[in-house]
DNA sequence: CCGTATCCACAACGATACTG
DNA sequence: CAGTATCGTTGTGGATACGG
């Protein structure tokens, strides 16, 4: 049992330049790297939509939900349109576009981390499943093949399509 | 198709106080909720083990490399141990556990988003794959009937063996 | 090579009050 | 319901210098 890390090809190491410019969780994380923000994400694939429960259920203030919902519909994480309901005055919802869905696996692979390290006994709360075949959830790492990808098994290598300079 | 969020059951809306106090995502972003955390958790899958790499490759500080690692180490995500290369003088070396080896389909996941929602074209600087096979390599979320599941796919209830007090 | 210590700047956040 | 405005506190991190 080998505890080396993963296999570096080419001459990733003491490229400083292009991990501090260019790596793409270094991006990610300048729109999603606050606390507030990513709980957000986290209400709304809960079902949440509008100001007032983002705020209370989170459990931020108005002025940081005004603030972070601001970002991360200019992000276009989300797409902030006013409604109206029949015979009511108009309000506004955040919907999920396809780039805020996509960070789903990241919010749900910190959920799963959290219950499994943090919480007590290693249990979750709530349990995510399948709405169609009722099975549990998880978030996991896999090749197009379909195998499981542990650490030791992962290629780190330079991409032909468009070199690091 | 439909734009409704995820299927709720129970009454797990309005429930603020859960969400803020118990919340497994919650929990886990106290422990690498910072964009010093993330990043020096890549450097360690990239197969950095040493202070001043650390510090180097994800470009910060050697106040801020000691501070985090301080906090990795106690959060347990890394070891921290001496070794000792014949003739040579003792060095320290921080050897990723199991609980931080648990944690890369997030960073993973933050690395596959960046690249396809922020990186120019799409494209990722480097590539992922699997040694055994060579096939690329994603962070998917799926059921244990192997099935993909998406937001409008997914069941979030409250688990029955520790209920929401 | 592996850190500590100090000082400073700014971002994130909570509390509170107020508006259409 | 959906925000804005202001203030104070803490957290995060950069710069620099220093020590085992």
């Amino acid at each position: 049992m080998t505890n080396d890390a993963a296999i570096l090809t080419g001459t990733l190491a003491n490229r400083s330049a292009w991990r501090a410019n260019r790596c793409p969780i270094d991006k990610a994380l300048h729109v999603i790297g606050t606390r507030s923000a990513m709980l957000i994400m986290r209400e709304a694939y809960y079902g949440t939509t509008r100001f007032d429960d983002f705020a209370d259920r989170v459990g931020i203030t108005e002025a940081v939900a005004a603030a972070r919902l601001r970002e991360l519909v200019e992000a276009g994480l989300f797409e902030r349109r006013p409604y109206q309901q029949p015979g009511q005055r108009t309000r506004s919802e955040y919907r999920l576009t396809e780039k805020g869905r996509d960070l789903m696996p990241v919010v749900l692979g910190l959920f799963e981390w959290g219950a499994k390290h943090i919480s007590p006994g290693g249990r979750a709360p709530v349990d995510l499943s399948h709405a169609t075949c009722g099975s549990p959830v998880h978030v996991v790492v896999r090749c197009e093949e379909e195998h499981d990808v542990s650490l030791e098994e992962l290629v780190i290598s330079r991409s032909a399509a468009q070199p690091v300079r």
